[in-house]
DNA sequence: TACGCTATTGTTAATCATTCTCAATAACAG
DNA sequence: CTGTTATTGAGAATGATTAACAATAGCGTA
């Protein structure tokens, strides 16, 4: 994946807001915007290290603040332990289905209902600025481990 | 609102699990059945505590995944600080429209909804256990509060 | 290119909800 | 009433995330 046009993008905006292009920021970005996966901010502490590339923890996680905020990433609250980020560079608005036995997180589309979220929003007055939707359960192959 | 047949449910299932029906769980059950509410632990700390009923907090975080595990209530992660628990003992399933400024929370039913989620877990043949679904916004009230 | 201002970083300590440990206590079966 | 064992309370521990702050590095300007 080409990951300039969003690091041009990403340089504009701190630009716009007094902030700093720095190196880490600029890696911690690529490797979100190369990821498919749903990282915890050690996952990408951890691959950007293997790498050659130091960036504090602390630095991420501030980092991943930002790239929240100007929309580059979404953070999922999935369970109890630490958040994780996804790209939402590019690709459609999904939800998930996860899966308790094994882990397993499966994107889902469903138009329909992000539909009816408009019209539950509308109805009571609100302007909706995002939405959590997890489904919880046993995926097909953990139920069948009847172990 | 009469907690009786909830409690004797209560002492029924902690028979049944070799479990011990305390004062202070039955407190506890009480304090979440008679109130209509979004309950953190400590809320349900202090207000026991008003009462002369001594429970210490490690007791109710105890006692409330009791109570979820038995599906006297339900736990809401909402937001980032505490969790919150609530009532499920009797009205029907819905879930929480919450506007992220004054932090107001609206109990929605939309049962569109819940059939499109069952036909997902269907899809990718899930046996679904619960799910979460929260829709973040601005109420009307502070959309209009434009100081 | 060098300079100076100030945002950013890394380190370390702090926070804060929640869980764990363990000795003392209380439920409950017999 | 007694013995067994689940439960409790107090306080320590945990673990993710954030804050404090001195050292450093972007970046606009001369």
């Amino acid at each position: 994946m080409n990951t300039e046009p969003y690091l041009e993008d990403f340089k504009r905006i701190l630009k716009k807001e007094n902030l700093r292009y720095t190196s880490q920021r600029v890696e911690i970005l690529k490797e979100i915007a190369s990821s498919n996966h749903h990282l915890e901010c050690e996952d990408i502490y951890f691959s950007l290290r293997e790498k050659g590339v130091d960036a504090s923890l602390a630095t991420i996680y501030r980092t991943m603040d930002l790239l929240v905020k100007h929309q580059f990433v979404r953070k999922l609250n999935i369970g109890e332990g630490r958040a994780r980020y996804e790209n939402k560079i590019d690709g459609e608005h999904h939800d998930h289905l996860i899966c308790t036995e094994c882990g397993n997180i499966i994107e889902f589309v469903e138009n329909d209902i992000e539909v009816l979220q408009e019209e539950i929003g509308k109805k009571y007055g609100f302007k909706l600025t995002k939405h959590i939707h997890q489904l919880y359960g046993i995926c097909e192959d953990c139920q069948n481990e009847t172990d």
